[in-house]
DNA sequence: CCTTGATCTCAATTTAGGTTGAGACTGCAA
DNA sequence: TTGCAGTCTCAACCTAAATTGAGATCAAGG
């Protein structure tokens, strides 16, 4: 009498999902940590995940790529429904949030690509004057590194 | 008898130099370390900076803000000419060769959107089939962090 | 049952780009 | 010549995004 409860077939191990999105069994421990994904635990305390946390990694990876902090996908991954698995339509409206920010990020260095056109020709590139470093306008990454802390 | 060997007025002091660009006094000390900056020393061991060391931190904070590291940035200053100061034309140079990298990253960017406009339209996240997902074009960051170490 | 590969947790280390603090020295002005 | 702000060096610490290693445990095949 095989148990019909369990299909221990549509959860994966660590390791498996690790091979099917590319990335390191340590990179997906460490996204648990942030909170990026939930999978259940076995008795024996081993990760299994859903087939639909491929996408979610999926997700992260492609986010990543387009310039998102892990906090920042970890934003977008809390727009989708709790309890159920994401549909297409669900991933969907948050594709195209990301688009929005792809769209800002090229218009932000279009403006700047411009500028640097006009210091090219004047030859400037001082500070009190240089239309690039200009503090009205943050392109995407704002400033040197540790400067963060200070906001 | 006035010494007419010695400026002192041309030389700046760090704090002054700070004040100047808006960097801080340990972010200078800190691209020195890097060799991007070579100030001279007095005979009590403090820094003394040439006025044009001013464009040549403002360079830096430009670049950086273009999305270069300190490396590459070092690589760039590198092109200037070594024993004078440099000239309009030296930079002229260096910001014509910043232009391209910034060509480049707008045309990733807008490919990058384009895919994903077609994600968008095919519901697809999946990494098997994802065309943003595609490891022949490396995105100006390549890649979650860290990661970098293994090259 | 036993071995072996996969996992587990937890702490330390990495790179980039800095900041912060301690304790000592400099330099300029009154 | 003293006073004090500015500097000096060096070491420790910070965030992000992970990796690496130690030592212990799990799970599945033979």
């Amino acid at each position: 009498m095989p148990s019909p409860r369990l299909k221990p077939s549509d959860l994966l191990t660590i390791g498996e999902i690790a091979r099917r999105t590319g990335l390191s069994v340590s990179a997906i421990r460490f996204y648990e940590d942030k909170r990026l994904i939930e999978p259940v635990r076995t008795g024996g305390n081993q990760r299994r995940f859903l087939r639909s946390d491929i996408r979610r990694l999926s997700f992260i990876l492609i986010a990543q790529r387009l310039g998102l902090t892990l906090g920042e996908i970890e934003d977008e991954l809390a727009k989708l429904p709790q309890g159920r698995t994401p549909t297409a339509g669900d991933w969907e409206a948050i594709s195209a949030a990301i688009r929005l920010r792809l769209d800002e990020r090229i218009a932000e260095l279009t403006r700047t690509r411009d500028r640097l056109d006009g210091c090219i020709g004047c030859g400037c590139l001082s500070l009190a004057h240089c239309a690039i470093w200009n503090p009205q306008d943050q392109l995407g990454q704002q400033g040197p590194g540790a400067r963060k802390l200070i906001a």
